[in-house]
DNA sequence: CTGAAAGCGCTTACAG
DNA sequence: CTGAAAGCGCTTACAG
């Protein structure tokens, strides 16, 4: 069993200073290359590394930033921690993982505790009770102290940080005006999620591609068993000929009823529904999908936050938003 | 704008020294009750948080854990996951995530990394190309460095760690009996793992409770294209009437395939796939399932890292096997 | 009951 | 070119 080496003993082995190791560790111009030489040498030999925690507390500077995950079940945060996992790496950086399961409780516990200054900068996706309840003292709280923070996914609020998501409305609003142009008439959405700002904004883009008010057609519900009745009533009674799912929950479960009432899609009912890219391909039939590449969005939060930590932001907030992708399969087959 | 107070600042604010506001914050029974008093509503007034760094640094202890993911869209390492952090928040410790994408030379650099002292201690699953490729120094040398590890899921190596996964061999050898007592006779196999320890055993699991050599029927790739060859000479040529698949692309897969080629399921063929709970019974048909409790093995993996790091483990290393469940739906409708 | 001192492992301005 | 000293923010054994 081998155990870690500290400044100190090499520098008693090479019978220096500490100062010196440390200097020579960083090529400072100071140390003679000989001296450098010596001193890299035997660190090499004793596979020397910097305490990170020791660093840290120098530097003031905890190399780390905090991540806030609503619901890691949900592919589409999967992704996007794989993507600010990836950006992370490249520049030397630790992911602090939470998962807040769409609690404002635990939500205010992770701020909370990322508010004691253990992160240089957060990255948060607001969870669902938050946004029903409206309560966002704990996100202005750790604002106010001047954390660096950056919305992802979730940005629909009047906060001063930065943000990346998608435009929803307009995702909503072009697929609806796909689906008249190939000449649906009765296009429903379905939707888990209409309580929360995202779902709002795709609901109104829904909205604002119908020609008239008798052409809406919804079916809204968190709870599963009351989400299922109103779709049913959406594909039986109101006969629905398109339906856009504006989450994972509302698409599987549209393309489950169609099945078990023997509509058949894409013939009886179009979808375009919200999947991940390895789903939606193996669905008997497959269902057309909005891609919102997640784990851009992830990238992207990772250097707005990056580029704020290090003080390369202008003074006023970015908003970014990713570009999406309506991914035709069998379920809109024209 | 507010900003972080120390211990100092606190101290100088109260006209008593560092030691003092220190220990009175701890409870010390060597501070008077009335300092402490005084203390605690001062630091409360100001928000006081310990710097976790400093303290990390004075109990070299990191607070954290590191957690080595292979590939996080991958629905079973999410739910891993969510398990571990639940447990972390539990105890109070961070978790940071690194993911290897299955990548020999990306889990050499968390590894090293890892063996830096970042974190108090590691759960990882080996990624598939360290499997393949046979390669585990890097392992072993974090173990040397006395480093807590933790195996999960991916738990058939001979490594002196503590380990957490699923009996791999008994759950298919049992599935396999199950549909044998329903009277099915050409049951195959499909798996894109069969290059790694866990799928090497589901397939042996699977062949020993095949009657006689002949029963063996097998589509193995890891590459889509070929798996999806080998999967239709089984369901076509060889008209299996039922099929395991040992992992999630492989079960899609058949499924997929069964409805591009009108095999009705489970008239024609039956499945016994892996997925994860929210999938399963949304597909159409729905597909019966092992379900891992993914959860579950983080949660216990967890429990077993923070044992060992609390030196509240015995000398010689646990193997937790953790209970599955054989769940019906439509794909097995005996 | 309170405080000065040492130390965790590092970095860096300063002196020599 | 090298080293002693101070300090990051804390904790704790020791002295008083």
């Amino acid at each position: 069993m081998k155990s870690k080496i500290t400044l100190k003993e090499l520098a008693k082995l090479l019978n220096v200073s500490v100062s010196t190791v440390s200097k020579a560790l960083h090529d400072s111009p100071e140390i003679s290359p000989k001296t450098v030489e010596r001193v890299k040498e035997l660190a090499a030999l004793h596979n020397y590394r910097p305490n990170p925690v020791a660093v840290n507390l120098k530097s003031s500077k905890s190399g780390t930033i905090g991540v806030i995950i609503p619901n890691i079940s949900n592919a589409f945060f999967a992704e996007v921690l794989s993507g600010i996992e990836a950006q992370a790496q490249r520049d030397g950086l630790q992911v602090i993982t939470y998962i807040s399961n769409e609690s404002l409780d635990r939500e205010k516990q992770i701020v909370d505790m990322l508010t004691s200054g253990f992160v240089d900068g957060v990255l948060m996706a607001i969870s669902e009770e938050t946004q029903r309840q409206g309560e966002y003292d704990h996100i202005f709280n750790m604002i106010d102290y001047n954390i660096p923070v950056v919305l992802y996914d979730r940005i629909d609020f009047e906060m001063p940080v930065d943000k990346v998501g998608v435009d929803d409305k307009k995702i909503f609003y072009d697929a609806t005006k796909i689906l008249q142009a190939k000449g649906l008439k009765k296009i429903g959405i379905a939707t888990s999620i209409h309580h929360m700002g995202v779902g709002k904004l795709r609901i109104t883009g829904y909205k604002d591609a119908l020609k008239s008010k008798e052409d809406f057609f919804i079916a809204n519900s968190a709870r599963k068993a009351s989400l299922k009745e109103k779709l049913l009533s959406l594909l039986l009674d109101k006969k629905v000929d398109a339906l856009l799912c504006t989450d994972f929950e509302s698409t599987m479960m549209a393309s489950r009823l169609a099945y078990e009432n023997n509509i058949r899609i894409p013939r009886d009912l179009k979808i375009i529904g919200f999947l991940s890219e390895n789903i939606a391909g193996y669905l008997s039939p497959s269902i057309s999908y909005i891609d919102q590449f997640p784990n851009k969005i992830g990238v992207k939060a990772m250097d707005l936050l990056v580029k704020r930590i290090n003080g390369l932001s202008s003074e006023k907030y970015n908003q970014e938003i990713i570009d999406t992708k309506l991914v035709h399969l069998e379920s809109t087959d024209f």
